[in-house]
DNA sequence: ACGACTTTGTGCGTGGGTTCACAAGAACGT
DNA sequence: ACGTTCTTGTGAACCCACGCACAAAGTCGT
């Protein structure tokens, strides 16, 4: 079973006077699994996805890190977290391991999301069926703009904001995609998060304010390239001394 | 003690000695940022074009902090790699740092690049008007497949990957974007590569086998959503055991 | 049955990054 | 001039995360 039971009151141990850092997070409850080991479980799920297709039953630890582009040890140390669900001296059962992970995402339930902002990114992603295959079911494709409602993408035609509420009711919605203009970014997000979705994938090149039991993740092109830009930079500048 | 060192794929290579990167010391005292300091540059920036486009002349780094999204020591520590541009008791010039901060990520330079992979993602991202606005230079579209060669994409003709060489010596590209299938990722990487490409964005959903020169960022749409829904389960399970 | 071999799970050390807290510096009013 | 007030820049402490290395635990061969 997950260890971590027990430990759920540890690490509350502040010497410090204030526990405001704690509220700043309060929402997300402390758990036991490092954000920066979730993050890497998706790569893992994949990885083993694409064994499992290939009729592989089995894998080690040293085999599943290279796939996945991490150092074993830290593959174990993650898988730790959830359990131990390796034999020694043999590995991972590969099927077994996958829904372990699965499961610990909250991939075992629905997630039905809603994309925000029918432009060029909104609709590219509403045509994307990376999102099906991973078992996200799109439910609805919104537009504040009266022009867009009504109008068909990707098979499907453009609901109003005004939608919102019901969606979030009746189908379950969980997940806002927004990928509207920066300027359109806040109150597509407002709206999102008036109606009850409580996390967000943000598209839009601004930082939103939201509740702190919302969750926001920014996917942002031209920050990306900035950073490539600058060890592009780096590149250049170490070739020019070296020379 | 390490140069800026992205956390991307390296076996288990020994810890070489590289002086190259080491030059910072003397010539450039700005070379050594740490790289989660790098990734937050591109946020100050566009706060900082923000503030600059509505005629604010001076900001202090508690307002900074605030738009950006982070802490106000952490923006100041962040800003002490790049040198001292700020005014005790005032705060920091919005033009004079934007203009450093462009200086430190390479941006007064120009950056061409090229989209690899003319499928629905692909096809938004060079109708994306994104990368424009921010200096970077979409001078090709590319696929791997004759049949979407030739086709016109954003009032672009699709050239096929032979083209790249020529792109590189005679344009200077230097940034490919991937927006092949997870299928074709590699082989259009290994195009990159072999024709001088250092710098690569990386959409497909798999993990990207380059030599060490070589930096690539990746960025998942089913990674970020299933970290979602990993934070979406922890709310409700958190509230289950609230109530 | 038992030793040789393989691979997991983890305690520990190290290093990097974030926060804290305060001294140093700059403008302003008197 | 000088003290008051503001904000930066940074030393130091803290905290998390990664990698190493090894004991534990299982398999396989004989």
């Amino acid at each position: 079973m997950h260890p971590a039971r027990i430990p759920h009151l540890h690490g509350a141990r502040a010497p410090r006077k204030e526990s405001v850092t704690r509220v700043s997070t309060a929402a997300t409850a402390r758990r036991d699994v490092p954000a920066a080991s979730v993050a890497r479980l998706p790569g893992y799920l994949r990885a083993l996805t694409a064994l499992a297709r290939d009729g592989v039953a089995s894998v080690s630890s040293e085999e599943l890190a290279a796939a996945a582009g991490v150092s074993s040890a830290m593959l174990r140390k993650d898988l730790s977290h959830l359990g131990s669900y390796g034999v020694r001296g043999v590995g991972y059962d590969v099927e077994r391991l996958a829904s372990e992970i699965a499961a610990a995402l909250g991939l075992t339930q629905d997630w039905p999301v809603a994309i925000v902002g029918m432009g060029n990114l909104g609709r590219a992603l509403a045509a994307y069926s990376g999102f099906a295959e991973r078992g996200f079911r799109v439910i609805a494709l919104l537009d504040g703009d009266r022009r867009v409602v009504g109008e068909e993408v990707a098979g499907r035609v453009v609901r109003p904001m005004a939608d919102l509420p019901t969606l979030v009711s009746e189908q379950g919605l969980a997940i806002g995609v927004i990928a509207t203009s920066g300027a359109g970014a806040q109150d597509a997000c407002d709206s999102l998060v008036a109606a009850g979705v409580r996390s967000v994938l943000n598209f839009a090149p601004v930082v939103l304010a939201v509740p702190d039991d919302v969750t926001v993740r920014r996917v942002d092109l031209s920050t990306e390239l900035q950073i490539l830009a600058f060890h592009g930079q780096r590149e250049a500048v170490a070739e020019a001394v070296a020379r």
